[in-house]
DNA sequence: ATGTAC
C-alpha cells in the first residue's frame, strides 16, 4: 500500500522512491498508524535531505520524526565527505547535542516515595531551569575555552562528578576536534552563567521507576530492577550551542541577516539547496570544517552541563539519601553531526552522520563501547513526554546496518507548541499529573501547556515500532515520580 | 530549542 508516497516495505519500514532531484531514496520507520499521522511537512523536509550533496544510501526518518528547521526531527542522514558530502546547521539542529543522561540510584521507589515532596524541592531548588535561566557556575578567563574543549572530562577534572563517569559517556566525555576559536564572543557570553542548567521546553530532569523490564539480561547488564528509581536528565548546549548554529546560518545563507544589516552576505557557492533551511557547507571546505569545529565545541559544552548537572543532583541525594551511590548508566546525545565508520555500499567508509532528534544506537560488540557494555549494545535512553513513560533500549546488530545505528530520541512532537498552548492550560496539566501521582515542578505554566503529554505521539506505539524495525530492543519501561521542567 | 525579535 502507499501512504503519502510512501510505498510499504514491511510493518515498520516504508520508503520514498527517487523523484525529482533526490539523489538517494528516503525511508520512514514507523507503524501505519504513525506514518498515517506523520506531517506531510515532515516528509518533504525528508525528501528536500536525499537531494543534498554526498548523501550515502537515504534519508531516514525514526518513528518518532516530525517537522524541523529544515530537516525533520527523528531525521538521520549520512554524508561522505569524498563525494562532496555536506554538513548542514539544520541537520543538526539549533540545540547541539541536547540529550539525555540516566543515572541509577540503587534506591526503591518506595524509598522515593517517603520524601517525594522534600526531594521534588531539593532538585528543583539545586538545578536552575527555565528559558534564560542562568546558574551560580560563573565561567572565568580561559574556563570557557577549556569548557568547550574538554567537554564532561574538563568537568569532571574540576570536581563536577567522578572519573568513572566519563566511560559511559559517548566519546568518553570529550568529543575531538572541537575549536572553540570558531564559537563566536556573543554564543560564549550567553553561556557564560549557563553552565548547570536545564534550559526551557522540554528538556527536564525526572526521578522515574523502573515499572517493567522487558530483558531480563540487558536489563540485568544495565544494573536496572524493577521497582528501582532512576534520574533522567534531558537537556543540551542551552544559549551557546543555539548561537553557533544562527552564526553559522546568518554567515552562510545569503540574504538572511548579512543583507538585512546592509553587509554583503558572505558568498556560498554551495547554494541553492531544496529549502534555504537546509543551508549547509561541504564537509570538506573552509566554512565546513569551521562549522565542525565549532559545533564539536557546543557538543562539549552539553556534555559538561549534564555532568555538572548530575553533580547537582549527587549534592541533593547526599544530603536526603546519604546511603545512595548515583551510578552513571549511560549519556547520549540526540542532536549532532559525527564522523563514523559505517559499512555502505558494500565497504566500510568514514561518513558524517546527522542525527537530529535521532539516538545513536551500537549494537553489541562495537569497539566504541566501554567493555562493561560490550555483550549488550548501548543504552540507547528514549526519554517520553512530560508525565508519560520512558524507555532505555539496547543497540542492535540489525539497527547498525540499517539505520547507521542510530534509533528514536522521543516520543515526538504530535501537535506545535501554538497548538497545544491554544488547548492546554499549564495549571490543569500540572493538577491532573499531580493527580496521577506526578509530581511537576516548574517556573512556566506556559511551557507546561506546551509540553502537555497530549501534544506528544504516543510513546509505546513509537518504542514499538523502533523494536518492530530491528532498530533497538526494549530493556526497560520507566515512569514518572518527580519533574522538574523548564 | 532560544535572553520566544535587535
Amino acid at each position: 500500500m502507499t501512504l503519502h508516497g510512501l510505498i510499504r516495505h514491511d510493518d515498520f519500514q516504508w520508503h520514498l522512491p527517487m523523484t525529482g532531484d533526490m539523489r538517494v531514496p528516503a525511508i520512514v520507520y514507523g507503524s501505519l498508524e504513525l506514518v498515517r499521522a506523520m506531517e506531510d511537512q515532515a516528509l518533504t523536509q525528508l525528501r528536500n535531505v536525499a537531494c543534498l550533496p554526498g548523501i550515502v544510501r537515504a534519508a531516514m526518518a525514526m518513528p518518532d520524526a516530525h517537522s524541523g528547521y529544515g530537516f525533520p526531527i527523528g531525521g538521520v542522514a549520512a554524508f561522505d565527505p569524498a563525494r562532496g558530502g555536506v554538513v548542514s546547521m539544520g541537520g543538526v539542529g539549533f540545540d547541539i547535542a541536547c540529550g539525555v543522561r540516566t543515572l541509577l540510584t540503587g534506591l526503591t521507589r518506595d524509598d522515593i516515595l517517603a520524601r517525594r515532596e522534600a526531594l521534588a524541592d531539593a532538585l528543583f531548588h539545586a538545578v536552575p531551569s527555565g528559558v534564560g535561566q542562568g546558574g551560580r557556575i560563573i565561567l572565568k578567563g580561559d574556563e570557557m575555552a577549556q569548557m568547550l574543549e574538554g567537554g564532561a572530562a574538563w568537568a569532571v577534572g574540576r570536581g563536577y562528578g567522578l572519573p568513572a563517569d566519563l566511560a559511559r559517556i559517548e566519546d568518553h566525555g570529550r568529543m575531538p576536534g572541537a575549536m572553540p576559536g570558531h564559537v563566536s564572543p556573543r554564543a560564549r557570553e550567553r553561556m557564560r552563567d549557563q553552565l548547570g542548567t536545564l534550559g526551557g521546553g522540554n528538556h527536564y530532569l525526572e526521578v522515574q521507576w523502573i515499572e517493567r523490564i522487558l530483558d531480563a539480561d540487558k536489563g540485568a547488564a544495565f544494573g536496572l530492577r524493577e521497582g528501582d528509581a532512576v534520574i533522567s536528565i534531558h537537556c543540551g548546549s542551552r544559549g551557546l550551542g543555539h548561537q553557533i548554529g544562527q552564526d553559522f546560518i546568518d554567515e552562510l545563507a545569503p540574504g538572511s541577516k548579512a543583507r538585512r544589516k546592509g553587509k554583503a552576505a558572505a558568498p556560498n557557492p554551495y547554494l541553492p539547496v531544496p529549502d534555504r533551511e537546509l543551508v549547509c557547507a561541504p564537509i570538506d571546505s573552509e566554512p565546513g570544517r569551521r562549522y565542525l569545529g565549532a559545533m564539536r565545541a557546543g557538543i562539549n559544552c552539553a556534555l559538561a552541563n549534564r555532568q555538572v548537572i548530575t553533580h547537582l543532583v549527587r549534592g541533593v541525594f547526599a544530603d536526603l539519601f546519604p546511603a545512595a551511590r548515583l551510578d552513571l548508566l549511560y549519556d547520549v546525545s540526540h542532536n549532532t553531526c559525527r564522523a563514523e565508520r559505517h559499512l555502505a555500499e558494500g565497504k566500510e567508509q568514514t561518513l558524517f552522520v546527522h542525527r537530529k532528534g535521532a539516538t545513536r544506537a551500537l549494537g553489541p560488540g562495537h569497539p566504541e563501547l566501554p567493555d562493561t557494555l560490550r555483550a549488550t549494545g548501548q543504552p540507547v535512553l528514549v526519554g517520553g513526554s512530560m508525565g508519560t513513560a520512558s524507555y532505555i533500549l539496547a543497540g542492535t546488530a540489525e539497527g547498525e546496518a540499517r539505520s547507521f545505528a542510530s534509533a528514536c530520541h522521543g516520543a515526538g512532537r504530535s501537535l506545535s507548541r501554538t497548538e497545544a498552548r491554544r488547548r492546554f492550560k499549564g495549571r490543569d496539566v500540572v493538577d491532573t499529573l499531580q493527580h496521577h501521582g506526578i509530581f511537576i515542578r516548574t517556573f512556566s505554566d506556559r511551557g507546561i501547556a506546551e509540553e502537555a503529554p497530549g501534544a506528544y505521539k504516543d510513546i509505546d506505539e513509537v518504542i514499538a515500532s523502533a523494536a518492530g524495525a530491528g532498530l533497538a530492543v526494549p530493556v526497560a519501561r520507566t515512569h514518572p515520580l518527580i519533574c522538574v521542567k523548564g
